[in-house]
DNA sequence: ACTTTACATGCATACATGTGCACATCCACA
DNA sequence: TGTGGATGTGCACATGTATGCATGTAAAGT
């Protein structure tokens, strides 16, 4: 066996994007504010929080290459909103890389 | 209801110290190294990394009060280990967390 | 076409964090 | 009691990141 190699890769597997925008108080200013009014553009966003319009689209920025929010133009808008289903994939396959790793300290 | 409660109540408890602690790849390296090892002193740890072992010595300090590792005196080495039940329950608390949320985005 | 609105980006800056060196502390062993 | 090894901490420094202002870009309405 290579218990190396596996754990490595096993590590490699943890999306360090996906953490870090998880590590960060605006960040989930954000998604406290997408989830509690849904759908929103930037503008909106940064009307409820004390940053900047362009901090809070830095942020979401980051956030999408993350893969928590997506974005789609409306006009001349950006609406931004909560990709559900990849942050819970992405959050599920974190536990259990941490589950894998772990269990390999049991041999 | 109060979703906005509840959102800030359920955010509060994704523990930050947690999050940040595996945004590092320095620390997961640590990880890694005591899942391969087995438990181990600062110098030990310290051989397979480039850091200093001050550096890593922060780092355990920073991932105990995370509550990923525990520590414990033997002779005059402090040896450290991964508290394998405790991370895991973290890590699947973040997960219950952040579903518990993102259901609230569906009402 | 011009203006207005919304958004992103280039800069500069403040703050947080990782890092290494030197030193102090603690503990086993002679 | 003294000596050496292991660890933690104070300090300075480098790097990363968040922030705000000013500017550029795109699109809708006039």
């Amino acid at each position: 066996m290579n218990k190396s190699k596996a754990i490595d890769t096993a590590l490699a597997n943890i999306d360090s994007g996906f953490v870090k925008a998880l590590a960060e108080p605006a960040r989930l200013e954000i998604i406290k504010l997408l989830i509690l009014h849904g759908a929103s553009d930037v503008k909106s966003l940064a009307e409820h929080m004390p940053q900047d319009r362009s901090v809070i689209s830095r942020h979401l920025t980051m956030m999408k290459q993350a893969g928590i929010v997506s974005a789609h133009k409306e006009g001349r808008h950006v609406v931004y909103s909560i990709d559900g289903s990849a942050t819970l994939e992405k959050s599920e396959r974190l536990v259990n890389t941490i589950r894998l790793c772990l269990s390999f300290g049991c041999c």
